[in-house]
DNA sequence: ACATATTGTATGCCAAAAGCTGACAATTTC
DNA sequence: GAAATTGTCAGCTTTTGGCATACAATATGT
């Protein structure tokens, strides 16, 4: 059961000790006064204290009423500030949008939705650059970055928008021999690409269940420092390799690549959009974030 | 010309978010849904923005929705702290009330205060320290303080309630001699009644109007170090002296005492109340003070 | 000292909300 | 495909906010 006193009686009180009159407070707010007064009598009553002292021609506030007035006064221009911001994000999204993601995820998700969005907000252009060093918004006055896997601390702004798994692929070439792979422990003896881009490329941890877990380290054949040539790589037969899932998806239903031991399970990160600290927040900006959500959504 | 937005919808807005559904925040809120619906609309309507995604299924906040609900539910909760702080300070005045205050204006002003205070709150007993240097109303475990004159800068919380002014007063005795007295200048020839509780006892700047101004170096007869002797002693004929209102008043008016050049003005200095900076005020301070206000007003 | 103006409150009245009930289309779930 | 749940719409009732006016109390002005 929540407060149920009327917020609105906030302003009449705030207004009245403002004004220093009941009067003058109903002028300000555009009624009269017997209405001034009666709602600040209301709200005296709902709280059981007196908040004013009045005498006809003098008005005084009581200690009570000092203190809640102060507080009013901040909580309804909190409230003022709120809504004038609500009032600027009203303007149509439009001029340049900046935006920063990893080359992959770059690339095969956030591309795409450029497009429509681009399409469907005429007045915006965007303007993408992918990279997979994570840059300064600030310094290179991005309006956000995506950023794909874990969020190391920063002063930003962060906003989990999803999240993606990672699989175990390999080519058709290699078939047979995967299909004799049974636990994660035998990987090793098979051909591996290594995918450089990532902290720890060799070394993954497989999870079957609960309690099964096996950390295997594997052996490279080739080692390549992007992501799609390491795909690239794979799909020519090159060896297993490990491929988010907004990748590797599609050539996986299609038969491209290989899920293998698709039982278990490697860790997952999220996909995260990182804003500025700013206080407010163009247009265009959430427009962005909203098609991205409701698109990820799907 | 104020907003005009209705800030009851904010807390329906912030329900629904919460809530995470129309009907939940309904049920949460005590209404029905219908209502809540076209609350929230209207809100929408008003800052002209959508706010909310809205799929009969699952409903989905806006960016923009996203930033304001964080900035309502900081605002609601601030309310409702304030309304429940209010709450608190209805229950009735109760238990020991422990106040500092300056000798003389204690006891001349603030004693008989306090016996009409206990006299209404029964539940009230009042702990009165006269004192003149300033204690640390934390340490000593102070309700509030009374200072009289000018005060030093602190982190506690002060509130002017009061002024006073300062009369040179004389002896009957000496009326002869004070009726030839035409400007301040002439005074050092008069006998003069130190009063070595104050700073600089000797030396006073007279006013009069907006140019005439004059500062007399007194040469002291007698020196006392509390005023209500140095009144007494005035009072006997002991030669002249400057004394607070507060105390004069009365003498002056049946004539005790004379009020010497009662053109030229001396400084004036303020009354205050002084309060530890704490976050809530108890009723029976808030009680008291009240008191005093209104007390001081006529 | 008296008239006058100004203040806050009380009273009746009206219109605009806030609210309820019930129905309905859209969507998810089984 | 049926059932359940969701948000919205429409018609209606009740509460509230607000107005106009009158009135008692209190400053103010001469």
């Amino acid at each position: 059961m929540p407060h149920a006193t009327n917020l609105n009686r906030l302003a009449h009180f705030a207004a009245v000790v403002d004004a220093g009159s009941f009067t003058r407070a109903a002028e300000y707010l555009g009624i009269t006064k017997a209405v001034v007064s009666q709602q600040v009598a209301k709200l005296e009553q709902e709280v059981g204290t007196t908040l004013l002292m009045r005498t006809t021609r003098r008005l005084q506030p009581t200690e009570a009423g000092r203190l809640f007035h102060a507080r009013c006064v901040s909580i309804l221009k909190e409230a003022e500030e709120a809504l004038a911001e609500l009032a600027q994000s009203r303007t149509d999204p439009k001029g340049l949008l900046r935006i920063t993601a990893p080359f992959d995820y770059g690339t095969s998700v956030i591309v795409p939705l450029i497009t429509t969005f681009t399409a469907h907000y005429t007045d915006c252009k965007v303007e993408l650059n992918l990279s997979d060093s994570t840059m300064d918004l600030i310094a290179d006055n991005m309006d956000l970055a995506i950023r794909v896997g874990w969020l190391d601390d920063s002063s930003l702004q962060s906003r989990r928008i999803g999240s993606f798994s990672q699989f175990l692929v390999g080519p058709p070439q290699l078939a047979a021999k995967i299909a004799e792979v049974r636990m994660p422990s035998e990987l090793p003896s098979l051909p591996f690409v290594a995918n450089n881009a990532l902290r720890e490329p060799l070394e993954w941890t497989f999870t079957r269940g609960d309690q099964n877990v096996q950390t295997v380290r594997f052996h490279e054949n080739i080692a390549i420092n992007t992501t799609p040539a390491v795909m690239e790589a794979v799909r020519l037969g090159g060896g297993l390799s490990i491929l988010p899932d907004f990748l590797a998806k599609a050539d996986v239903e299609n038969g491209r690549l290989l899920h293998v031991l698709p039982d278990w399970r490697l860790p997952s990160g999220g996909i995260y959009i990182v804003y500025p600290a700013a206080r407010f927040r163009p247009p265009k900006v959430s427009a962005f974030v909203d098609m991205l959500t409701t698109a990820l959504k799907g």
